[in-house]
DNA sequence: TTAATTACCTATTGACATAGTAGGTAAAAG
DNA sequence: CTTTTACCTACTATGTCAATAGGTAATTAA
């Protein structure tokens, strides 16, 4: 299941695109068109800036602003920051699967199937696919 | 992330078809076979006999058994059943989704494809295809 | 008939993640 | 110098995960 900040982080990013006026957009406007708790949403764009996908500005006319094109932002780039590796079992997430039973497992070629075929899907998703044409 | 209880009741039903003799099979051979503990899977087997996917047999010779012949056995409906729905947004969980964003919302399309990919993915998955050729 | 073996049952636990809330400080613009 | 905004640390309630503990009931073999 992709948790609440994923698909938060998706909509922010969604909203910045489709609002986007060249200057900041405050926050509170963000949580207001999208209905979703302000504090809550803090918690998300900061990770959003220090993973390089927006920069904020305090004060007044401040706010949050893409610095990207929408096509250059890949979903599965944001699943990941917000939800860490995209993977499905235990084993294939850390840097090595130190499995014992690695050789003999029946169902590490299917995890690893399913783990390949959903990296693709969301790295094939692009910001600019889901965001209403202007 | 699939958890313990999808995959290890994948293995019970692999060690179950692996080492078909054609009478029951003790749960404790199971466990020292597949290196897990024998309390923790007594629950997960417990949720496949009561799905109707192994039978259960007490008592001195006793154990567990398929019955259905591999091909029979689809691994989406085992993964569903110890972990509810593939399911990966809150709002397609339930029978119907009522989000009162439904109509507008940028995002759902996306989820929808996602969950149809992986759906298509496992119920394309049977237990004959995990198990060594005998 | 009794001992061994096995499934089956209820309850409990520690650790962790999720989905937030609360209450502040710092920065920038008018 | 006041307003607006981002930014910061801490806290919390709830639930899930991955088991463990300690039994009872059923079945078979000696």
């Amino acid at each position: 299941m992709i948790s609440t900040k994923g698909r938060y982080a998706i909509r922010v990013l969604i909203d910045l695109a489709e609002n986007d006026n060249g200057g900041y957009i405050p926050l509170k406007d963000i949580a207001a068109r999208q209905e979703i708790s302000k504090k809550y949403l803090e918690i998300i764009v900061k990770d959003l800036v220090e993973a390089g996908f927006i920069v904020g500005a305090s004060g007044k006319g401040g706010g949050y602003k893409l610095c990207r094109k929408p096509k250059d932002y890949i979903i599965g780039e944001v699943i990941e920051l917000m939800e860490g590796p995209l993977c499905s079992v235990a084993c294939l997430a850390g840097e090595e699967n130190d499995c014992p039973r690695k050789g003999s497992c029946r169902t590490l070629p299917m995890w690893e199937e399913y783990d390949k075929m959903v990296h693709d899907f969301f790295y094939g998703k692009k910001l600019s696919d889901l965001i209403k044409k202007k």
